[in-house]
DNA sequence: GCACCCCTGTGACAGAAGTCATCGCTTTCA
DNA sequence: TGAAAGCGATGACTTCTGTCACAGGGGTGC
């Protein structure tokens, strides 16, 4: 397995680094710097981080790039070191509905470590990224050492639980229109311009995926948000979104939830 | 709060049992023998589930009662020794979406015990139910003193989140009709009987109790289920369903998910 | 026996969701 | 520069979903 790590680390970003197994410089180094910076690592000791970043293997990923695919057997875990992961579920008829975005100190696919399962969903660089694969013995090897990493993943898997409960929910209860709606005013309570006449956004990914992330088609979005519009609760400009009443799209939530 | 252990003991099942701390007698052993027989704590010593059973409290529950509601403060999580428990969630217009039924040996809620934060979603017991208690504290404790729990702990959340990500994956991308054949075919490969002119089960559960577990509503089950036996894929006689060809509901999934 | 409650089936209907096709605009890239 | 691809809007249409209302069946309890 020692063998795997400093291959990669060579490949990947240093390039004074020839291979030597013990060698330990300046990338280990940063790999340690970013791996105390990932939740589930938070609170080891930097000898445990180098231990780890040892043992870490840097994988590059160009936009739209395949991390893995649904069902596919698990061999180990990830870490977002920079750039965006899509975690999604596909159908046969070519739909997808997104699970999660991870960005950087983000883990992904936790789960299939754990209990042993293939991926149960497919993940796609959205841009450019690094990711640190951490295989499934070391990592479970780690937890057996420290036993409050097995805790921290918990309590990230648990964010992910609840985030599913909450997609669940929202799928069940509501329509197209409430999704929308919340998917604005989340964007909005995030990165939304005040001004004068309202709230601005604007949409940083297109209708298709947008459908994708709210469950349901690209017509439908384009639909909804033309509808809002003329309702005049907001005004399209491209990308841009004017929300007139923050409030009146987030009342929209509360009716029919 | 220690007082929530003997106290609450003594009230549930054990009437020789004075409220003593140290005494350990029958019905500990008897917990004991419970705890066994739970997935996340499988392996442990006879000592160290001893340990727990101290810290278990017995709850009983009556059909259709209230274990927790979404939202509350988590104060630990529970492992059901008899009877069925249901997780839902509910909508303020009175819909409900069922997320799991739980059996003896499951555990409930573990997840707000490491994350920290309130019950997700509700659960009720679906008939006369005993769940054994822990409180939050107890539990960490067992789990920085014993490694391989946690590990266990993540099995099981992993499970629940695999569980969910397929309740998504059905709501996102099937409809109502998809739903109810899935059902009907996971119910017969579980408790369906042979005969000469296809499979017969028996719906456990009433039409709005199956349209909470599909994510609909009452009408739409009885609707489809009437249009399947028009199609003449099987033949209902009250909640006795028999499916001539099984096969085909199966490639109803197949064809549309 | 009778009132009451729960479960079920179903008609009627409105609105939502999804599909298909088309058009126009922009970006990309050869 | 010109073709191709991607994106967005929208009309037409079908099907699905959910709501409301109502009627009948089968228990249960008084």
């Amino acid at each position: 397995m020692a063998a795997i790590t400093p291959e990669l680390n060579t490949i990947s970003s240093c390039s004074r680094c020839s291979g030597t197994i013990f060698a330990v410089p300046d990338s280990a180094h940063k790999l340690g710097q970013t791996l105390a910076k990932v939740h589930i690592f938070s609170g080891l000791t930097e000898s445990e981080l180098g231990f780890l970043a040892q043992r870490t293997v840097p994988r590059h990923y160009s936009a739209g790039e395949s991390v893995f695919g649904e069902g596919e057997p698990c061999s180990g875990f990830f870490v977002v070191e920079s750039g965006n992961v899509r975690i999604f579920k596909s159908s046969p008829h070519g739909r997808e509905q997104v699970l999660s975005i991870d960005g950087p100190g983000s883990s992904i696919a936790e789960v299939p470590v754990f209990d042993g399962g293939n991926y149960p969903a497919s993940a796609t660089a959205i841009d450019n990224a690094t990711l640190l694969f951490v295989s499934k013995r070391d990592f479970q090897a780690l937890c057996l050492a420290h036993p409050q990493v097995p805790l921290k993943v918990l309590r990230v898997v648990g964010a992910r639980l609840r985030r599913l409960v909450g997609i669940i929910e929202e799928l069940s209860f509501t329509t197209v229109r409430h999704r929308l709606a919340s998917y604005l005013v989340r964007l909005a309570q995030k990165s939304g311009k005040r001004t004068a006449e309202g709230v601005g956004v604007t949409l940083p990914i297109t209708n298709q995926e947008l459908a994708a992330q709210i469950g349901t088609v690209r017509e439908l979005v384009s639909r909804n948000l033309s509808r809002l519009q003329a309702e005049g609760m907001l005004k399209i400009d491209g990308r841009n979104v004017l929300i007139f009443n923050l409030k009146a799209l987030e009342e929209e939530n509360l009716a029919t939830e």
